[in-house]
DNA sequence: TAAAAATGTAATATATAATTGACATTTGTG
DNA sequence: CACAAATGTCAATTATATATTACATTTTTA
């Protein structure tokens, strides 16, 4: 997974820090962290979740037109 | 998690058995059902791929505005 | 510039996504 | 109708998303 630098952006955007967004979804901080850092492959859920709180849509947030890796 | 009716239909519109999909996205047949049967809490990147094999968006198939259950 | 807040990282544990194999039921077609 | 293909379902297993705890490093701010 790449770097998912845009869901940084949209969180620097709302002024939330890891530990307020993981709280805003119900995920530990460590999970937001991976997911921003490209370690992890999220579930949709979360993602919906994620899109809702940063009032963002999945395609803004999370569409890749290719798979990196693995 | 709800149906996934769009995705049934999707798949319908591209004339794909639930195993024609499973091949083209990597996964067993079992969890093509299980996802539009909304056992299943899909990956991204599962759920990316199925997008590009069916020629849709995240938001088209998988956006929901509120989490039903769970 | 020192303290606090935020971020990065690692190891271990747990929940659940996904696999596999097998069989039952439904649907389409000769 | 009979056969085949597609779909539904179940149980057991494996892979991996996420939690938890703990600490190190970077960034912010008083």
């Amino acid at each position: 997974m790449a770097k998912n630098l845009r869901l940084k952006a949209a969180r620097a955007e709302k002024d939330m820090t890891q530990g307020d967004l993981a709280e805003a979804v119900g995920v530990s901080r460590q999970t937001i962290h991976a997911i921003e850092k490209g370690e992890y492959n999220p579930t949709i859920r979360l993602c919906r979740a994620i899109c809702r709180v940063l009032g963002k849509t999945l395609d803004e947030l999370f569409w890749e037109e290719e798979e990196t890796e693995q």
